[in-house]
DNA sequence: TTAATATACGGAGGCAGCCTCCGATTGGCT
DNA sequence: AGCCAATCGGAGGCTGCCTCCGTATATTAA
């Protein structure tokens, strides 16, 4: 039972601000956008930001928490698809809408799940878990290749979601992990 | 036919002090290395070095247009090679190699090769020309997916060099490449 | 309503890195 | 030796990171 004191008003009122700020400065410039500017732009001194806020994943995790969440939820929802692996990577296609929503965040995303200390693995790890089993019923369905881990098929898809933006359109992440997908030799 | 003036004595032996930091520097710290820190290290003053490389850009290109032009050879050689996507695949392995070569080289290279005003296009472009004709002879000769354009091969070889490193050993690139080339199906 | 106090605010300040500009220095030539 | 073009070096202006602490204010109790 964590005890939540109600934040005061004023708290409460900036925390949002801050929270709707970095979220359009992450979307504009970003994982790297400044800070400062983030603060400028809410109205409120860099102090706040920090105090709210005390590391820049602290403010990212804040805004992707609900979306890594909705993400393990959802491969717990495939897991009743009839086709395995079609659900996986319809599973990996969500993943990537949420990668792809910041520059930067697919690079981030990757290094956290190799670090325990980092606030994003943490948000991470239960995502993580439910994709494993999407992964194992596709591998014992005899649909995905046996050799290749979790680990892999993630990384594949922040590798995907990285490279999608270099290509024309926006529909590069898709194009890309389809062709991981189907294999580069000719049919 | 370019007069060139050789350089005076203290300014080659800056010049070469610098690269020589340079490269350590980006090995050590990847692209985004201190260049203040490069300059410090070779014993010369911050000024010094912007007049001989007036970017980042132009400091990485010089240390590495050795190495795409010995790419862009590589692939001519290779055109003979029997078989066509062995070949086009051992030539992507080199590539690898080389934009691995520092951390965040690969997404320079990758951005590079969409901005006509980087100094590092100029610098890749007849490297990719020359991987084109690998990639043509390969769909040609019908072991290579016909879809499948230069371009998005390039960036597949980025991805996984960009990915590599997030998997555990020094074969992870290796390793992502040729899940690329088989393909997640099972067989 | 007012006073007390815990809570929260804000930005100055120290540090580092980017890049430019220009007075000081020096290599190379006569 | 002496000149001058080539080169050097780093101060200075800017931005961003993050911390610290004096100030302000929301809330609660009287």
């Amino acid at each position: 039972m964590t005890e939540v004191k109600p934040m005061r008003a004023d708290a409460r009122r900036n925390y949002e601000r801050l929270l709707e700020e970095a979220q359009r400065a992450f979307a504009e410039h970003g994982v790297e956008a400044s800070l400062e500017d983030v603060a400028r732009r809410a109205g409120v001194g860099i102090g706040t930001l920090y105090r709210h806020f005390p590391t820049r994943d602290a403010l990212l995790e804040t805004l992707l928490r609900a979306r890594f969440d909705g993400q393990a939820e959802r491969a717990r929802e495939l897991l009743t698809d009839p086709a395995p692996l079609e659900a996986l990577q319809a599973w990996l296609l969500g993943l990537g809408d949420t990668t792809g929503t910041f520059r930067g965040l697919a690079e981030l995303t990757a290094d956290a799940l190799n670090d325990e200390t980092s606030r994003l693995y943490a948000s991470c790890h239960a995502m993580r878990d439910a994709a494993s089993q999407l992964v194992e019923r596709a591998q014992a369905a005899g649909e995905l290749r046996a050799d290749v881990t979790t680990h892999e098929l993630l990384l594949l898809l922040h590798a995907a979601s990285w490279a999608g933006p270099h290509l024309p359109g926006d529909a590069g992440m898709q194009r890309l992990l389809a062709l991981v997908f189907e294999g580069l030799r000719a049919s």
